[in-house]
DNA sequence: CTGAAAGCGCTAACAT
DNA sequence: ATGTTAGCGCTTTCAG
């Protein structure tokens, strides 16, 4: 194992000023620097990151907690924070809270309080109080992505807009019987998504004159299989069938399409469907739809950390830029048939 | 921060004591080793991971490098992984090399080399030899998931058996035009996992007595939208048309469906269609297919990993067990109709 | 701008 | 079964 003091021999310094050369931090004069440099490198010198934390109090890592990985959304940001915390030196440790009461417990207890992170991504997830004062109280910077946790900033979109942009598109075009599917109750516990969803797409029907009807909303668990029935179900009924849904996931959406299909049902002709996210299957489906960037908002979470964690280094303050959204438009809506 | 000291003086012994009372390595007496958990308790004491493993020489750490999360298997066996990591006390740390060249050398340069980890999992991904070997000279097990790596054990499914399982499944309703779409020469630069599937396809076909016919292989991308694509264009055929398809992945066989939808085949009256992976979708669309269980593949991964790293722990020893497959019938597939 | 030296918090011999 | 002690490899005052 070659290490520091063998790189401040070759370099002929000490290794103090191997440490400053090659961190960056303090003076060293451009020529014993490139000395240096070139001494690491002749020697395939890295430095051992533990003895660096110990010395430091510093681990270059950051730790990113996720409901579940399966999921585009989750997935997706993370992919983005790794890109990000990749330049900036970090390394991106990965807990997955998939597991019950236990697991979550045992996360929290081993690895935040084992110090072996400088700060804490939470994608999708609510913190309970004690965990997020646990993370305060030693000092670790906490951001929440796609979710608001309370008393944490977080990277939220602006829910209500989104849906109402969505619904507005519809309007345009001359939908008045739109219908909705929306999260569950169960997902509102975390962040009141479907109810800030739901609020946005009846605050447009209402700008424009229509008053909400409660039998078009449907609530479902963001899937492609739970998108299906409910579109069943709402595109089924003999009296009452909407020209328009406005579900709250592509996923969903899609499988809307796939329950206008198989009710023999024309999409847009006889149904106009948009979703919200621009998954990566939306364009095979010729889905409208809000897009969301999550692979950007990966990469604004680490931004912002960055901030706290790495003072002097003025990066862009990205942090209290609202989320981008944005329309897509394509073959999924059209006018209502007459 | 409360140390080690902290909790020995409390607890009235040394601080050796207590890190073997707390780490279960060596001899403590057991009223001692209550004695020493309970100040442990009391003082909401952990351990400093990086003293820990400066000292130690061991991080409990495991580099987990993947070349894309948004994918279902790959998203699976990390989940698989993350559990089982968990149970054992390790951290898991994730390498996403989506990006080309520079990107990759900078996370073998900078994560193995900064000897962050004890080991390293590479699922779906084929490493250099200068890699495998840059990581050998460090003393790191490193073990394969979805693809045999040269010189590296891995956890490979035999994908010659699986191809000729769904084929035989065919063959056995009365199938003899079935077609396959596989993956592109693209992929087969890793693991050669289209050419292995294509040989157990064709083998099945010879052993029943049907010559394979080359007008009959499509390669796709694995992706739904690639799956579409070759579908339409084998069963868009006014001569040739095939009775049955075998698809690579679940994907692709989807889209498949779709695509025999959109032609108004009826499947599987008109068309038979089995796909390999049991994805998450695959009960929606009642697709036949023959399930892999990634989320066990990572947890064996582990399991074979633990198995060096923690000597004396000795676990089943699973690492030599190939990976279990099996054929889910659901109904894509049917007699062909006379 | 550079060097000397004191730890960072823990583990692992080695004693006892 | 428990205590003593010497580091693990680096960073960071503090001098110079």
């Amino acid at each position: 194992m070659v290490g520091i003091d063998d790189v401040a021999r070759l370099a002929g310094v000490s290794t103090a000023t191997v440490s400053r050369a090659l961190s960056g931090r303090g003076y060293v004069s451009d020529a014993t620097r490139v000395k240096v440099a070139q001494a690491a490198h002749d020697l395939d010198y890295v430095v051992s990151s533990n003895a660096s934390s110990l010395a430091s109090g510093r681990t270059r890592n950051v730790g990113v907690v996720v409901p579940s990985l399966n999921h585009w959304f989750f997935a997706s940001v993370i992919e983005g924070a790794e890109r990000a915390l990749l330049r900036h030196g970090y390394d991106l440790t990965l807990y997955n809270l998939t597991g019950g009461g236990e697991e979550r417990k045992s996360v929290f207890d081993h690895f935040l309080l084992r110090q072996r992170v400088d700060a804490v991504i939470a994608i999708g997830l609510e913190l309970t109080e004690a965990e997020v004062s646990s993370l305060h109280a030693m000092g670790k910077p906490l951001i929440g992505v796609g979710g608001a946790i309370a008393g944490v900033f977080s990277l939220t979109m602006d829910d209500v807009a989104v849906t109402r942009l969505a619904t507005e598109h519809l309007l345009s075009l001359g939908h008045t019987r739109i219908a909705h599917i929306g999260g569950g109750a169960e997902f509102d516990l975390d962040f009141h998504l479907p109810s800030n969803r739901r609020i946005g797409y009846e605050a447009a029907l209402r700008d424009a004159g229509v008053e909400p009807d409660p039998a078009l909303y449907r609530p479902a668990d963001f899937t492609l299989p739970g998108g299906y029935e409910a579109a069943k179900q709402l595109l089924g009924n003999p009296h009452n069938r909407p020209t328009a849904i406005v579900a709250s996931s592509d996923e969903m959406a899609i499988g809307s399409i796939l329950a206008a299909r198989d009710l023999g049902l024309h999409v847009p002709h006889d149904v106009s469907i948009v979703g919200i996210d621009d998954h990566d299957l939306a364009a095979f489906f010729g889905l409208t739809t809000v897009a969301q960037f999550p692979l950007r908002q990966g990469e604004q979470a680490v931004e912002a950390l960055m901030e706290y964690l790495e003072p002097g280094k003025d990066e862009p303050a990205s942090a209290g830029v609202p989320l981008p959204y944005e329309l897509i438009v394509r073959s999924s809506t059209a006018r209502p048939s007459p």
